[in-house]
RNA sequence: CGUGGGGUAGAGCAGCCUGGUAGCUCGUUUGGCUCAUAACCAAAAGGUCGUUGGUUCAAAUCCAACCCCCACAACCA
């Protein structure tokens, strides 16, 4: 039996959930349900990024206490994932005490690799950030959003090191003791990695407070990415355990957008503490909206609990994990949604488990129990390389394949004709397979395999009380 | 000359690495079946594979140039 550890980002709270969390969320969850079924025992980790100046700023202005403000968003990402029915096993929160606590020693046993230096360069009072030299000439020195003129700002910083390790870094990319996918991901972060330069990872108190602080230097707090990436083994309780069993991780689930701070940063940061590389990272695509970015100023925001509450959970688990592709950016419209329902997973499933339960309680055909569920080899290449896409094509052609069948072998007309013991072994085969499809389809959609299981698992054959998939 | 991805039937995509008569799903048309959620099965129609040139007996696939779309480069997954 492995130990496995998978890892999903954590998402900055000064938002609500959307449906790239949930994506996220989802292939990790298939991930982590396929090695449990694989026998493997699998360490889950799921959690809130909660510091950093937007999210103080906003708890100004909605003039709440800060922490109360966090502590209200992280229960919303919580109960959020609990409602995708993601089977995780850790939660963690970068505000906790341990957290915190924890990241403060690793900054510590980073510190061969820390400076200090200073920083120069343009900053807008109205948006709180720096922005960079090319920014400035393009909007000739006045911010768009603002109005106001850049002011050339000062500011020491903390540098963390990464040149110490680029070139560590560069190997186990390239030979993928550190396995970045997709291989096209691979290749620019290749190219992103040469020109990275050492990363600010603090910033002084005159501009940012909510944070941990930095070790032995009270006018600085650190930069959210090194408070947040620390997540994944503080979680683990490092450094006051031993965390060799879970670490490294056997997959790493991150948006294409903050890849590089996963392969480049993290490794980096890893490195300096003597801790080995994740296996795996894996980066997915954005969900879009009617062929475009989701954004709020265009308003074609899709509420991923509107989703769900359209055909259920289920629904939005195949949806999400059979027609996103795993690795490219995909589109979701309400029409694409419901064709999938209806014609997939209503007709072709749903109605398949409905005709197959119903010949079988008919004629009374009694099933014999098969004990040993295997995946096929090809469905075991598909997940291990983490196509769960693909995968899930695999067994909704299993799925087609027995409509097919039923239909060429006509188990109804071996019951009219009273060709009992053909009629018995038909159906055998037809439940066996279904059963074997149902077993490679749990890991996506577990509420329904277990239904299904249901159906097939008494002596007598029952028929699902009410439509698996009902129209809508 | 920033980096990366993409351009294949009405729509969405696979095939490209490892050249050899162009494939899948949905939609459309026609036929079949009746166990089933008017579901299921079969057949047909529909594409000069972004453009141009090159390599080759042979190019969607390899090479070159160009055109168009998208994402990232700034803490919206």
């Amino acid at each position: 039996m492995k130990k496995r550890y998978i890892t999903t980002a954590i998402p900055y709270v000064n938002g609500s959930p959307h449906i790239g969390h949930a994506m996220d969320y989802c292939l990790a969850d298939v991930c982590a349900r396929y090695y449990r079924a694989c026998g493997d025992e699998v360490k889950f980790q799921i959690g809130t990024d909660e510091h950093g100046n937007k999210i103080f700023q906003k708890a100004k202005e909605l003039n709440i206490p800060v922490q109360e403000y966090v502590d209200k968003n992280s229960e919303k990402f919580k109960s959020f994932v609990e409602k995708l029915g993601v089977s995780y096993t850790d939660f963690v929160r970068t505000t906790s005490s341990k957290h915190e606590e924890y990241v403060r020693r690793i900054w510590q046993k980073l510190s061969n690799h820390i400076y200090k230096d200073k920083y120069e360069g343009w900053y807008c009072t109205g948006c709180e950030r720096y922005i960079t030299e090319k920014e400035y000439e393009e909007n000739d020195g006045v911010c768009p959003d603002h109005q106001k003129p850049y002011e050339k700002l000062k500011e020491e910083n903390y540098y963390y090191r990464v040149a110490d390790f680029k070139e560590q870094i560069r190997k186990a990319i390239e030979s993928d003791k550190m396995l970045i996918l997709p291989d096209f991901r691979k290749k620019e972060i290749l190219r992103l990695l040469e020109e990275t330069p050492d990363v600010s990872i603090s910033r002084p108190t005159s501009q940012l407070t909510w944070g941990v602080t930095v070790p032995g230097d009270e006018t600085q707090v650190m930069y959210v990415w090194m408070d947040a990436l620390a997540n994944y083994i503080t979680v683990l309780g490092y450094p006051e355990e031993d965390i060799s069993d879970w670490w490294p991780a056997t997959a790493q689930f991150v948006g294409k957008d903050i890849l590089r701070f996963h392969t480049i940063l993290w490794p980096a940061i890893l490195m300096g503490l003597g801790l080995p590389l994740p296996k795996t990272v894996v980066s997915h695509g954005m969900v879009l909206s009617n062929g475009q970015k989701m954004s709020k100023t265009i308003g074609n925001v899709v509420e991923p609990i509107e989703v769900i509450d359209k055909y259920g959970l289920e629904a939005f688990r195949y949806y999400f994990l059979r027609h996103v592709d795993t690795f490219a950016d995909a589109d979701f419209t309400w029409e694409k949604y419901s064709e999938a329902y209806n014609n997939e997973l209503a007709n072709d499933l749903g109605n398949l488990v409905q005709r197959l339960a119903t010949l079988a309680q008919k004629n009374n055909v009694r099933i014999d129990k098969i004990d040993d569920m295997v995946f096929s080899d090809e469905y075991v290449r598909l997940m291990d390389e983490c196509k769960y896409a693909r995968a899930f094509d695999l067994v909704w052609e299993k799925i087609q394949n027995l409509n097919k069948r039923i239909d060429d072998e006509k188990p109804w007309s071996l019951a009219k004709n009273g060709e009992v013991d053909q009629l018995n072994q038909c159906m055998q085969s037809l439940i066996n397979d279904l059963l074997l499809a149902n077993y490679e389809l749990s890991p996506f959609l577990p509420g329904t395999a277990e239904k299904i299981k249901g159906v097939f698992a008494g002596d007598e054959v029952m028929p699902p009380e009410s439509p698996l998939f009902p129209k809508g």
